[in-house]
DNA sequence: GCCGCGATGTATCGGACCGATACATCGCAC
DNA sequence: GTGCGATGTATCGGTCCGATACATCGCGGC
């Protein structure tokens, strides 16, 4: 999971560790937490040994002198190679079971810009299966099991089951979407504001505004 | 988490590692998927090392021959001792950062009947004010970086946006009801024979709504 | 009779990811 | 001129997952 977010964070743009980090946790805010360093580190060195990113230190030019006192520890720049591109392209197309849990759905979401239609719908039909599958389950237990739980429990299992139901709307309100040629939502498009973002094939829907 | 989800439910009944992991997914089910194994009998073990739980292997009575023919493999149930209900009681007593992330709060939400209610107000409020320091972040990336974004990743933080707002409101509802409800307090465990389990009366939620 | 097959049951292994920690630089306010 | 928060790279121990292996049991089909 980790590698396919950095490659395609990396594919907007080079990075370093800390900037990766935050850009990461702008983007998947609403899904995760912040990436640990923990992960972070030994994730981009495992990219770089495998080819999909290189590395670039920062070094201030011509270091002449003071060869190893301190050592200067620079920034280092990461940049996706082709073959991370390819590899990133590979790694959302094919799907596996782990797509589709909360945290490997929302990352694959995060990138839906650079997903093809036919991908991100299979991706979406794939989530509402799952997130219904749970959705049956708890009603089962809300259902049957009742009696054998405490007042709590079951206030979290009811909780947990409007959760899902409430995603699974949401999600066929982004398949309808999807298949009806464009845009997530359809806010008032507004707003003659210059594109940015260049490179990535048709996105969705134009800015949102709304400002409460 | 997972110690004091196996130590929270062997106080209702002596398991074994199968049945455990089952009850566990009931119990939990709105809030994560079935425990691994490769989590839970390490913990077991851990468990039993440290004196929280015994072990008691349910071979079939006087194994007269075939001592090391095949060696018939009993189920092995777990009971937990006076030293695990301690531990468990500190454990749901202290709250450390992790019990507000999703699964911790999931997890001390789901023995809420064996909790007492200062610990369940501190726990909810808890819980509340790291779901509204998530909000925030959130407003704040659709406000101020929502031109950096495409946007199926605005989509996808308008979405966690709302979720955010929602349970923000159910805990709101669950601590106005703490307050000022009386406490549903601890089904002291077993005694004598017939458990029903049906005896933490005032139930969080108010009546339950709509069935489709 | 016996064969497969799904549920029950215990267990390990490699890998992903986290949280704590350490250490260094930079700009800025006091 | 000094503390302090943001920036920045990095490691280590520990938790948990997913895949895998293996064994038993009851049941229906052939």
């Amino acid at each position: 999971m980790l590698e396919l977010a950095i490659l395609g964070l990396l594919q907007e743009a080079p990075m370093h560790g800390y900037e990766l980090r935050k850009e990461l946790a702008a983007k998947l805010g609403a899904i995760r937490a912040a990436i640990s360093y923990g992960s972070l580190y030994p994730t981009l060195r495992r990219l770089q040994a495998a080819g999909w990113i290189t590395e670039a230190a920062e070094t201030p030019a011509t270091a002449e002198e003071v060869p190893a006192l301190t050592s200067r520890r620079g920034r280092v720049v990461y940049t996706i190679t082709a073959e991370g591109k390819e590899r990133f392209a590979q790694l959302i197309a094919q799907a596996g079971p782990e797509t589709y849990d909360d945290t490997g759905f929302g990352v694959h979401f995060a990138f839906f810009a650079r997903t093809d239609q036919a991908t991100r719908l299979r991706i979406l039909e794939g989530r509402r299966r799952k997130i219904e599958e749970r959705r049956e389950g708890l009603r089962d237990v809300l259902g049957r099991a009742a009696e054998r739980l405490d007042a709590y429990t079951l206030e979290l299992q009811r909780h947990g089951l409007e959760a899902c139901e409430r995603e699974v709307r949401w999600l066929e309100e982004l398949i309808a979407n999807e298949r009806s040629g464009r845009a997530p939502t359809v806010p008032e498009a507004g707003t003659a504001g210059g594109r940015r973002e260049n490179d990535s094939p048709p996105p969705p829907g134009e800015s949102r505004k709304e400002r409460p």
